[in-house]
RNA sequence: CGGGGUGUAGCGCAGCCCGGUAGCGCGCCUGGUUUGGGACCAGGAUGUCGGAGGUUCGAAUCCUCUCACCCCGACCA
């Protein structure tokens, strides 16, 4: 391709409302232009980095057996109601209705439609197992959208349905996929870690999310250096701690704290360290009122407490309720004394402890060494309520754990029979008898690749995009194309070796000032770049710059071609 | 949905407090000089100042409504 024949639009300096550097580069390269919050065209330079991510998810899929298919993306709402999520989706589900005042919904994944496409289809256990999937644009109405495309609110997406007539065969076909994800972000070029996730309501014995490692990452990693655990902290266990409780060594007493509400302020003020204190959290489920006992330097992790059956749901208590239960406004609330009617879920970690530190239930008092049995009655549940912490210890014993952060571009989960059952999608086995089909489910946020991509590789100059994606794997940018026969007739020459050896070149032909030609191609990403002057082409030379290298090589004309060839081996 | 903020040229912004008929940088167009890291000189084009209404002799500026976008609201007892 030449640069004259092609639509670069890249820019100087980012639209402000840009957050992430990722957004910002994609936007100042031209990638992507935004139409409505969450809603981008992709241009066309980055429209060839989403066809080459798209190629290799399709290319492995097909591969592993699965065979491509594309569902409509308007789907009628009869669908949506027969497994109750027409009710369940809340307003993320965008509706309208056509003409004749029917529901129909844009599909923000689609276990519906396969499922009513398999149910109709499929008769015997000899047609199992069928894996189908679809690379298609979806559309989930985000409270906030933001990030560019990383949240976008339409995006392109890979979702593959399995169905077997076995759980056993769908294990096989999650392990398939497992190993399918894996080779698929390699070959992307990405840092990446598969990591065990929250099934949600879901169920089924297992679900892998695929993690792109970046600081900027939305979801926090918990993982084990020694072993091979990786979770998302959203599900990590907080084991409980190996020590028992400490014999206690003070009094309770009751200490002034005016002002100090939170922890952090009690701790300072009392010069104790923010691991002797405990937090007190007011919730609410239905009527009941409870307090949620977290340690000073932990945090509340609400999809734990979510699942426990005396707090699903629960909602924090409103400062009016606090005030009713306790007799005592929030910021020195604490579990001593309180009423029997009042249920105490300590965490584990909070169970363990001894001559700790909490509120008073009075404004402007806590109260310090306190101890269970001694100063109040021990807690009525010990769960496993908070975030794991970086040093804890990893709950498959092998060591602690490290948290770090990732975008989730991929998610694998075993759905097992809740659409087939809703649905009636069943078989016959060989007996003839009728059964629901187990499923699995397997998704890849396509075009959240393409900015975690650029999230993991970029420096103050750019995108670096690894080969497999890049929109062009060369560049050439001749010097003085316009004025000098020597520059053009090399450059010439080596665009048409690149291209008949199937390389994506791209020639920078716009006959630009070398500044201008070097900082576009830096911003947009292309790994190598040929620059051909007439200066060096007196001594039969050309230059080569790797994107990631901090100096450019000398190559002999007569063998760059060879020489890029082979670099793009490397 | 609450709290805050911003909408002025393709992009980044100033002007608004204190009303007087719109400006800067980049980009764009023309000509010339340049040509190995975002050139220089000269000339030029581009705005319903987000929209509607109001106040006023006069509104980008003041008032009301509205729309769009951004940020915060997920550790707080």
């Amino acid at each position: 391709m030449r640069t004259t024949q092609f639509f670069l639009a890249t820019l100087k300096e980012a639209p402000s409302d840009a957050e992430i550097v990722s957004h910002k580069l994609m936007l100042r390269a031209g990638l992507i232009k935004r139409l409505a919050g969450g809603i981008y065209s992709w241009m066309p330079l980055g429209l060839r980095i989403l066809r080459k991510v798209e190629n290799i998810i399709r290319e492995e899929m097909d591969r592993a057996g699965a065979i491509e298919l594309l569902m409509p993306a308007v789907i009628p709402a009869e669908l949506w109601q027969e497994t109750g999520r027409w009710e369940m989706y809340g307003p993320e589900l965008l509706r309208f209705k056509d003409r004749h005042q029917r529901d129909f919904v844009i599909g923000p994944t689609h276990e519906e439609v396969i499922t009513d496409v398999v149910r109709r289809e499929i008769r015997s256990y000899r047609q199992l197992p069928l894996h189908l999937y679809q690379i298609q644009t979806k559309f989930r109405d985000e409270i906030r959208p933001r990030f560019g495309v990383m949240r976008g609110r339409e995006f392109l997406m890979k979702d593959g349905y399995s169905f077997h007539a076995s759980y056993a065969d769908l294990q096989r076909e999650y392990r398939n996929m497992h190993d399918t994800y894996t080779r698929i972000f390699t070959r992307l070029g990405l840092s990446f870690r598969a990591v065990a996730a929250d099934t949600g309501s879901i169920g089924g014995t297992g679900s892998h999310e695929f993690h792109v490692l970046a600081d900027s990452g939305e979801d926090a990693i918990a993982f084990c250096a020694d072993s091979d655990y990786a979770a998302n902290v959203e599900l990590a266990e907080g084991v409980a701690p190996a020590n028992p409780r400490n014999v206690h060594t003070e009094h309770m007493k009751k200490v002034a704290t005016p002002g100090k509400t939170r922890c952090e302020d009690v701790a300072a003020l009392l010069e104790l360290p923010l691991a002797k204190t405990v937090k007190a959290i007011a919730v609410m489920h239905e009527e009941q009122f409870l307090l949620l006992l977290i340690r000073g330097d932990h945090t509340l992790n609400e999809i734990k407490a979510s699942k426990l059956p005396f707090l699903n749901p629960f909602r924090f208590a409103s400062d009016e309720e606090v005030e009713r239960f306790l007799g005592c406004r929030p910021g020195y609330i604490g579990p001593v004394g309180i009423d029997q009617g009042i249920p105490i879920v300590a965490d584990r970690t909070v169970a363990q402890m001894s001559d700790f530190v909490c509120g008073a239930n009075e404004a402007g008092y806590h109260l310090t060494g306190v101890n269970w049995s001694r100063d109040l009655r021990e807690p009525d549940h010990v769960f496993d309520i908070r975030n794991v912490v970086e040093g804890d210890s990893s709950p498959d014993g092998k060591g602690s754990l490290s948290i770090c952060r990732g975008i989730e571009v991929g998610h694998i989960f075993q759905l097992r029979t809740k659409y087939s059952e809703a649905m009636k999608a069943s078989f016959l086995d060989e007996a003839g008898q009728p059964h629901a089909m187990e499923m699995g489910c397997y998704g890849i946020g396509v075009t959240r690749i393409v900015g975690a991509a650029i999230e993991q590789n970029h420096d103050e100059r750019g995108i670096i995009f690894p080969r497999a994606i890049a929109p062009f794997e060369v560049a050439i940018a001749p010097i003085g194309y316009g004025k000098s026969q020597s520059v053009r007739d090399a450059a010439n020459t080596l665009y048409a070796e690149l291209r008949s050896a199937g390389i994506d070149v791209l020639m920078d032909d716009r006959d630009e000032r070398p500044g201008v030609m070097f900082a576009d191609l830096e911003l947009v990403g292309i790994p190598h770049r040929v620059t051909i002057g007439e200066r060096s082409l007196k001594e039969g030379m050309v230059e080569y710059q790797g994107r990631r290298e901090a100096t450019a090589a000398k190559v002999p004309l007569t063998e760059i071609c060879a020489y890029v060839r082979e670099r793009l081996r490397a």
